[in-house]
DNA sequence: CCTTTCGTGGTACGACTGTATCCCCATAGA
DNA sequence: TCTATGGGGATACAGTCGTACCACGAAAGG
């Protein structure tokens, strides 16, 4: 057998490549031989790697995929459990929003992926990533604090959360196209966490 | 002379079959022949038309953020002035959710204008459209109600809109991805606006 | 040794793209 | 009636795209 190679890895290079390239010139500039060149290989490489355009794309948005779910699942693990519900919103929307310019190229290749995948349904996001898992989690962390009465009354827990994260990606979207700084948003969310929680003046 | 021909209405007809390419197929499905063949009339005459691609695109988001703004602006004369603050929310608000097929497919066009504008500087959305102009007068609106106390204390204006129609975005964004449907859409909305107005259940 | 097979460079093909050019026709002013 | 001109049909061109194909080097198994 000739030289053994670790695919993955090679694969986990291009798709870096890939991303890099979605997040800078947008999705439409990424063409095969673009992510070739980004990478520094030839034009078969990439078809070796992965045999079709659609294959390169979907390893694209599960990667990304992959990063978003972790820089929210390493925060969360970072705090522990038992924490004020308070501190737990603060820290999960916070991972959200783009603070670093890493965490910044991250969402514009998201959204990205997301717009194409609102009208070409071949390469849709399909969502089903951790959207649903993490309005779960955080629906009951708000039913907890209901219950143990730490939240003025009348609040609904799922609609509370379902409108927590539509706030945070709206934000996203106005950071991202720079009508606001990652501190304005972040003063946003904190001060919907004020009243919701009830801190200092409410 | 030969016969003249109406250019603006010409170029509205070519821009009308543009966003109703972009809004089904996607922005990177728009070629100056699919919008010829979606508009029924030859290559040249929209090369005639709109020289460029470049202008051809620019018409399409102008007219795209007419509509939008006239969405907007149709449903808060409809109401009229001196209404309750909390009224003047619901309509505005609810006029940028995509209620019906229309508001659909201009919500689709529009983030696909959106989120091509944020890595292609060429034919960024600018923005300055409206977003400016709605919040001014949003926060101007729930100004007058924190003064008159009609609204509960704490409350800043300011950040109470931003954080509303960061809100609103978030929630047009699942409503097209079809995370959520409309009506679940309004229902936060509505929520969002009973808390902070203090209706029924606070 | 030879041979099989993995990894890769190079290149060619057909289908698209935006843009440019050439030509004709119908009509309004003379 | 003649003619200059606005409107548009047809086609060509250079470039890029995804994909396919061919050939070759190198290394491991017989």
């Amino acid at each position: 057998m000739p030289r053994r190679v670790d695919h993955d890895e090679r694969r986990r290079h291009l798709t870096a490549a890939l991303l890099r390239i979605a997040s800078t010139r947008g999705l439409q500039a990424v063409s095969m031989r673009e992510v070739a060149a980004e990478a520094g290989v030839s034009l078969r490489v990439v078809q070796y790697y992965f045999t079709d355009k659609r294959t390169l794309m979907l390893s694209g948005i599960a990667e990304l995929a992959a990063r978003l779910d972790r820089r929210v699942r390493e925060r969360a693990a970072a705090i522990g459990t038992g924490l004020p519900p308070r501190t737990v919103f603060e820290v999960v929307l916070g991972a959200i929003l783009p603070t670093d310019e890493a965490s910044r190229a991250d969402q514009l290749a998201w959204t990205a992926y997301y717009a194409a995948g609102l009208t070409d349904p071949a390469e849709a996001v399909d969502g089903r990533y951790a959207p649903d898992a993490l309005e779960r989690w955080l629906t009951g962390v708000l039913q907890r604090a209901v219950d143990a009465g730490e939240v003025p009354a009348g609040v609904d827990p799922r609609i509370e959360v379902v409108g927590l994260l539509a706030l945070t990606n709206g934000l996203v979207s106005s950071v991202l196209g720079q009508q606001r700084d990652v501190a304005d948003a972040q003063r946003v969310v904190a001060y919907r966490l004020d009243r919701l929680f009830g801190a200092a003046g409410d």
